[in-house]
DNA sequence: CTAGTTAGACAGATTATCTGTCTAATATGG
DNA sequence: CCATATTAGACAGATAATCTGTCTAACTAG
C-alpha cells in the first residue's frame, strides 16, 4: 500500500524518472561528438513544435522566462540548430524552427529515449509503462495551463 | 493505444508533472510569507534526510556537483534553515540538518503537495495515482544510482 | 479608434552551475 | 602497519542560466 507519507515523495519520483531520461539523451548526444550544445539548450530545443514555436511559448513550456529562452534560443541560433523566421500571423512574432543541422541530434536522442523505454518496459512490464504514459497525459491536463 | 510517436513525450510529462509539484509546493511557501529561500534552494533541502545528510549525497540526489550543493546549503545556513554538524561516523563528514527555523517551511510546502496530490487524484481517481506512484518507485531501482 | 494586451528586444543584476585544485580523513591491500 | 587509492568537502575562478524591469511594435476587443 501507498500510505501518505510514501506519497510526499512523488516530486522526488517524478524529478529521478525525468532526470534520468533527459539524462541519457543528452549523454548519448554528447556520446556522438555533437558537444555545442548545452543541457539547457537542448531542453528549448525539444519542445519546438514541427511548425516551428514562438519564444513565448517554449519558455511557458519550460517553465522559464522568456527572457531566459530568448537567450537560450539565441545561442541555438549561433550555433546553427535553430533559425527564425517572421511568423506569417503575427507581426509582432518570430518563429524557431529546427534547421537540417538540428536532424542528427534530433534521431541520436529520441534514439536513446527509445533505448531507455525499452529498459523501463523490460522493468515494469509494457503495461505498467503505458499506465504510466496515460495517466501522465492526463494528469497534463490539469497541471500544464499550456496545451 | 500509445504507439512509439507518442512515447518520445514522457520525458516532457514527467517534467511538467514535476515542475508543477514543485511550483505549487514553492508558490505556497512563498504565500505564506517565506520569501528567504529560492527554489534551487528549497530543491536541496527537501532532500535532507531525517537525521541528516551529507553534501555529497544531497548532490547526487539533486543531480549537480558537490559544489553546486555545497553553494546552496551554505545559504540555507546562513538563513538559518540548515545546521551543519560533524558526521560522528566520518571524520571527513558534516551532516546537514534542517533547523527547528525549517518546519514551517516543510509543514506548509507538505501540506500543498497533500492538496495537489488530492487534485490529481479527483482527476485521474486513487487507483491510477497509486499506480503511477508504485510504477515511478519500481523505475526508481534502474533511474537513480542512489538508493 | 482607443485602451488594453501580447511578442519579443534590450539592459543590467543575480543566482546557479561548472571545472579544477587542494587538504584532511578514511578505506584497502599487502 | 604501512603505502596507496579513494572520498568529503573547502577554496578559487569562470561560465551559464535565470531573473526583474523597461521599451517598442503589433495585435485585439470594445
Amino acid at each position: 500500500m501507498t500510505d501518505r507519507g510514501q506519497r510526499l515523495e512523488l516530486g522526488i519520483l517524478l524529478f529521478v524518472a525525468n532526470r534520468a531520461l533527459e539524462q541519457r539523451a543528452f549523454d548519448a548526444v554528447v556520446a556522438d561528438g555533437i558537444t555545442d550544445i548545452t543541457l539547457s539548450q537542448a531542453r528549448v530545443a525539444a519542445r519546438i513544435a514541427p511548425g516551428g514555436s514562438r519564444v513565448s511559448d517554449l519558455a511557458a513550456q519550460a517553465r522559464v522566462t522568456k527572457q531566459s529562452a530568448a537567450f537560450l534560443v539565441e545561442q541555438l541560433e549561433a550555433s546553427g540548430y535553430v533559425e527564425r523566421v517572421p511568423d506569417p500571423t503575427d507581426g509582432r512574432a518570430r518563429l524557431v524552427r529546427l534547421t537540417s543541422r538540428a536532424d542528427r541530434l534530433v534521431r541520436v536522442a529520441n534514439a536513446e529515449v527509445e533505448r531507455v523505454l525499452a529498459e523501463w518496459a523490460d522493468h515494469v512490464g509494457e503495461e505498467r509503462l503505458t499506465q504510466l504514459h496515460e495517466t501522465l497525459r492526463d494528469l497534463r491536463e490539469i497541471t500544464d495551463p499550456w496545451r
